[in-house]
DNA sequence: AAGTCCCA
DNA sequence: ACAG
């Protein structure tokens, strides 16, 4: 039988854990419900003024968030004026284990950036590039659909690999790949048996 | 520019 | 390629 390796490099820096949250996914969805009925999902708006494909949300100290001025981090829920909700133990306890299993000890996340991909939503190449320090990894929790991750390099026009996620796999990038361009294509239409028709990504960062 | 549009 |  052909079967994943548990940790596949893809980049200096940057490592694909298959299947890492697989034991841990139906606690994780469960508290991600539990967050969005504090802090629901909206679909935040670029500064060019475009309505963003994926519905996010946050939590954690500090959340991202992106309005006609610009991308930031923030303490409370632009929508509510209230904090995040917290990070839940299920959410800290698999980003520093998988953060450890590519190489990063100690990671201490303070954000959690929620994702709910449909049909058709996708994230272009871009860089996590408005944390304070980018010494500390990107930890990227893929749960539901699958989904083709794309992971290019230091500039946007560099050729990128097409890694297709599935639920319960994790990819971590940091060091020399901390600034990679990455992306997510367009998801396929789909039923998964915890999630039903949507992805969900969780990304965990050091943003302050 | 974390999106969209146009071209080959 | 394009501009905030």
């Amino acid at each position: 039988m052909f079967e994943r390796p548990a940790r596949e490099p893809i980049a200096p820096g940057a490592v694909w854990l298959h299947g890492f949250a697989l034991a841990d996914a139906g606690a994780l969805l469960a508290d991600v419900q539990l967050a969005l009925q504090q802090a629901p999902l909206r679909h935040l708006v670029t500064p060019g003024g475009y309505r963003m494909s994926v519905a996010m949300s946050n939590c954690g100290p500090l959340g991202w968030c992106s309005d006609e001025r610009g991308y930031r981090y923030a303490a409370q829920d632009p929508q509510s004026g209230r904090p995040w909700p917290s990070m839940p133990h299920s959410f800290m306890s698999l980003a520093s284990r998988a953060a450890a299993a590519a190489g990063y000890a100690d990671f201490t996340p303070d954000a959690c950036l929620i994702n709910r991909y449909e049909p058709g939503a996708r994230l272009t190449l871009h860089q996590d590039r408005d944390e304070r320090d980018h010494r500390q990894p990107i930890v990227s929790v893929s749960l539901g659909l699958p989904a083709v991750f794309l992971f290019g390099g230091p500039r946007r026009s560099d050729r990128a690999h097409r890694l297709p996620l599935q639920h319960g796999d994790v990819v971590v990038w940091g060091g020399p790949s901390r600034l990679a361009y990455h992306g997510i294509q367009a998801l396929a239409h789909g039923t998964h048996t915890l999630t039903g028709p949507c992805r969900y990504n969780l990304t965990f960062r050091c943003a302050g």
